[in-house]
DNA sequence: ATAACACTTGATTGATCGTTCAATCATCGA
DNA sequence: TCGATGATTGAACGATCAATCAAGTGTTAT
């Protein structure tokens, strides 16, 4: 059988990672961590160099769960590789719901917070990124020429990914889901916009 | 001749400016503020209560320097109110090439960082977005018909800070300005054909 | 039985954090 | 000339920070 993965790492990387995106990395304090993962610091920097290559795990973590955490139950409740955009958006929405507008994206966070500071966590920030514009991606290839010829596949993925970033960090400080609906509504329109236009080409 | 404000306070200001949107607010110690400031601590308390108080000042800084810093050099630039906001988009483009996409919008920065830790500092963030979001309306609503009738022009104003932030924010990762060109192409293919519906409903 | 190894314990380190405050200095009107 | 006031000085405070490590525990292979 198998050496199960250790559950001591398991336990500090899940405690880590929601108070990473309750409090922010800096606030976050080790002794907060040990205490709430029931752990002593001797077995956290077992398991870690330090800090940062904590924040490494967390992030790495994040980059596993995407597809089944996230992006599988978009795809599995929403047929339509267009409309899985704003299934998706509406996912996060009721994410925000359900935390009364507090939290945010935990990698937007991290980004405008650590990626100067700690340059090693740069790029695992922009792996989690990337990630998630690829797999919009995926999503606009499949609805082949229901988008216009001239479109650029790539760019509007990462527009995806833009306006659901920029919505979310003004509904922290807003504390309304407000700025994040009406540029979700715009996007909406941009789409549908596409569309009108795919559909001119097609005849 | 009436008293000049205090250059101290002015000073300390300056500095904590620049520190905060370098490193943070938390990451940015009282002590480096003081000598990069060439200032004692006392003097430091003396104008301001706290960190907190003088993050505040600090936002209420950047509200003041909207208008002058920002607005207006985009108004005198640019005659047309439409394209007015690809000027303010390219300006905060050559920002980010001039900084080596290392920095971002520091108003952005402090909203994901500082918006849960220090309640009292929100409404200042949210203050200053919603003065970005005004500003933007103005030239909208100026723009007048060259919209189409049922665009919502406070969401579109709203859509415009989203992508600058959200492009932004994946810029400072990405090291490079693809995310934040790529969304920009994105609005301004969306503004088109917002300008070509409202070519349509004039005649 | 024993040696090797992985992991845990938890007191302790030095550094740094934001903040305080008694003392001092500079400037002004009376 | 004499307080009065406002601003500055800078040593010091307790708290907390990330990180260390010698000692101990549990498991495994031989």
């Amino acid at each position: 059988m198998p050496a199960p993965v250790s559950e001591t790492r398991d336990k500090i990387l899940d405690t880590a990672m929601r108070l990473f995106l309750e409090q922010g990395f800096q606030a976050t304090g080790i002794s907060t961590i040990l205490r709430e993962a029931g752990v002593h610091s001797g077995s956290l920097y077992h398991a870690f160099p330090n800090k940062e290559a904590l924040l490494v795990g967390v992030l790495q973590r994040y980059q596993a769960g995407l597809r089944p955490i996230v992006m599988d139950p978009v795809e599995q409740a929403e047929p339509d590789p267009l409309e899985r955009i704003f299934t998706l958006l509406a996912w996060y929405r009721s994410n925000m719901v359900a935390t009364g507008c507090r939290l945010g994206c935990p990698i937007g966070n991290l980004a405008l917070e650590v990626s100067d500071t700690y340059p090693a966590v740069r790029p695992e920030i922009d792996k989690n990124f990337e990630n998630w514009a690829d797999a919009i991606l995926e999503w606009l290839e499949e609805a082949g020429d229901r988008l216009p010829a001239s479109c650029d596949r790539r760019a509007l993925s990462r527009f995806v990914l833009t306006v659901m970033e920029g919505g979310l960090m003004q509904v922290r400080t807003h504390d309304s889901l407000e700025p994040f609906d009406q540029s979700v509504a715009q996007l909406r329109a941009y789409v549908e916009a596409l569309r009108v236009q795919a559909d001119g080409e097609r005849q």
